[in-house]
DNA sequence: CTGAAAGCGCTTACAG
DNA sequence: CTGAAAGCGCTTACAG
């Protein structure tokens, strides 16, 4: 058997309230009986049982973290691995586990959030994604269970703690960069329409066009795909279809994405960047090795994940945290795949 | 409050303990207070409480997942995220909590790991990766944990539990599909030395050509990358430096480092497949979106996800089931980089 | 500043 | 087949 705080007490000679006390580090313990408490537990090699301190204080340090469903393109994107990793590690610091939800559907998601905080495995939540709609975020809400989210949420924005990106603002300066290389010719391809996020920086891309006093045909100028990316080509010819239409630089809402949009061109007859300039977000993995290599727009993952834990993990300590939202900046990182005009 | 398992008891007109016992569906119990109990713990919307069964069981009904350690760009292979959704399915239907464990270094990772050992916080763990002579590994062996793995174990092969491809064979059969195809002068790319997976395909590799009476010049034909792909571009000229040795086909042991191979060989002026023929491993998504789009040999990693998951909840249940290994076959799907000769 | 005691919500011999 | 009771290893008022 593990040693106990039974044991514990014994050897340093005090009440196991008393050693309960001196883990929790509280105040009222004299920091005479801490140092002897302490020595105690290394002699012994004590550590709190898990369930039982979770038992007796009704919390129970760990947080669910919240995948999107897990059909479609979207979910291989390398962004959900790094904001985990960057959120376990934070939890690993703060002593709290991160515990895993998923589902192949949203009812299966769903199922299995519920049993998390039916069961009381979690003390609140984050969620990964921001979608229109989300049955996920309903549930969280009416539950009145503590949850963050990476990305900005479309329902009760107003009070709910998030970290996110300024999105619009970088659509807009993506645009601007074309714009300052001189294109004026300019398209939007996005995908994922149901994320939040892939508008926003659509409408960041307008907001700099109207700026610089460019009118928008959306016929002409905005494609949205499936987040599969299948059917990219019959559409992306038709934006190129008129010469005095087509586009010499297209903003592109993913890495991922622009990697395919790329392929296209060239099956297409265009080069990047000599006929096409593309600039893209996220400067994941697929922007440093696609070629040629994309310029794009870095949304700085790590303090994304960093923060969401953090101010999470703040709120679940002392409840009265007011509700947050945290912009972390971005940062064009400017690679092969923009020419001047 | 929730509701306890006292007010089920109560409402059922049962003991405590024969609401447990219903619970864990005991054959002891009558069919009959079974139903009747059902019927309260459904009217009540009774669930559990997890740390309290825990506590009591001394079992915790989770199993900890082992990432590789963060830094280099094996990280960032979609392969763990498609695997922990897996074990993540599996744990879901079994009703086991997933919990993470990561770090940035062998050092951090082990703490992480420790922790959640004596803690009590897992019934077993499920180590994602296999390299040489890895710390991990040893400590989970030394304190007699119960753990799984994905990929061949270096180090007590004969007792341990695990799932993975027979990837010598892949190598080998990649190879044949070269040869088959009609190239003669083949080379291997390969990274992360210290993955086992790295060194079984290229030994499948020399095995094929071994058998079709090609000697090998490690010299002219193989070449080993550090994981981050960054310094590929010279040792991959020497390898096309002599024309009569140069390679007309490579094997590369992933298809991120077949994307970026296949940049580097464009660079130095060879075309794939025209010029230069390529087959990798994983069809991953970077097989799918790369241009042209990758040959590559399918891991089934749905499979290798579910059925480490399986195994070792089925090995943490009933203690004696036996080492078992598991080998899920693997499987050629051809694209666009392999040319006849 | 410290301790004795009750309690968190289950499970599991033990007895019948 | 079922129940009374002890116990899992902690925490936290309460009292001093």
């Amino acid at each position: 058997m593990a040693v106990t705080i039974k044991d514990v007490a014994k050897k340093a000679g005090v009440a196991t309230s008393t050693v309960s006390r001196t883990i929790q580090d509280h105040s009222s313990i004299s920091e005479k009986t801490k140092i002897k408490v302490r020595q105690a537990m290394a002699d012994l090699g004590y550590v709190p049982n898990f369930s039982a301190q979770s038992l007796a204080s009704k919390t129970t340090k760990t947080i669910g973290v919240i995948m999107p469903v897990s059909d479609g393109v979207a979910f291989q994107n390398p962004f959900f691995l790094e904001v985990i990793r960057e959120i376990s590690k934070v939890c690993n610091e703060k002593h709290y586990m991160v515990s895993l939800a998923s589902g192949k559907d949203t009812g299966e998601l769903l199922e299995s959030i519920k049993m998390m905080a039916r069961r009381g495995t979690v003390d609140g939540f984050i969620v990964l994604y921001s979608t229109w709609e989300d049955q996920i975020i309903e549930y969280l809400h009416e539950a009145n269970l503590i949850y963050a989210m990476v990305g900005r949420p479309y329902l009760f924005e107003n009070e709910t703690l998030y970290v996110d990106n300024d999105n619009r603002l970088s659509g807009k300066d993506a645009t601007n960069y074309l714009l300052q290389k001189g294109h004026t010719q300019i398209g939007y391809v996005g995908d994922d329409l149901d994320q939040v996020v892939t508008i926003e920086r659509m409408a960041g891309f307008r907001d700099a066009l109207q700026e610089a006093g460019i009118a928008i045909n959306p016929q002409q100028s905005i494609l949205m795909t499936d987040s599969d990316n299948a059917t990219v080509t019959q559409p992306l010819e038709k934006l190129f279809e008129h010469q005095k239409t087509a586009p010499t630089a297209l903003v592109v809402s993913d890495d991922m994405l622009a990697v395919t949009v790329m392929q296209r061109l060239l099956m297409l007859g265009y080069q990047v960047p000599m006929d096409v300039s593309i600039i893209s977000f996220n400067n994941s993995i697929f922007a440093k090795m696609a070629y040629p290599k994309l310029t794009s727009i870095d949304i700085n993952v790590p303090q994304l994940g960093q923060q969401v834990a953090l101010k999470l993990i703040d709120k679940i300590e002392e409840k009265e945290a007011p509700f947050v939202k945290m912009i972390i900046p971005h940062e064009i990182i400017e690679r092969e795949t923009v020419a001047s005009k």
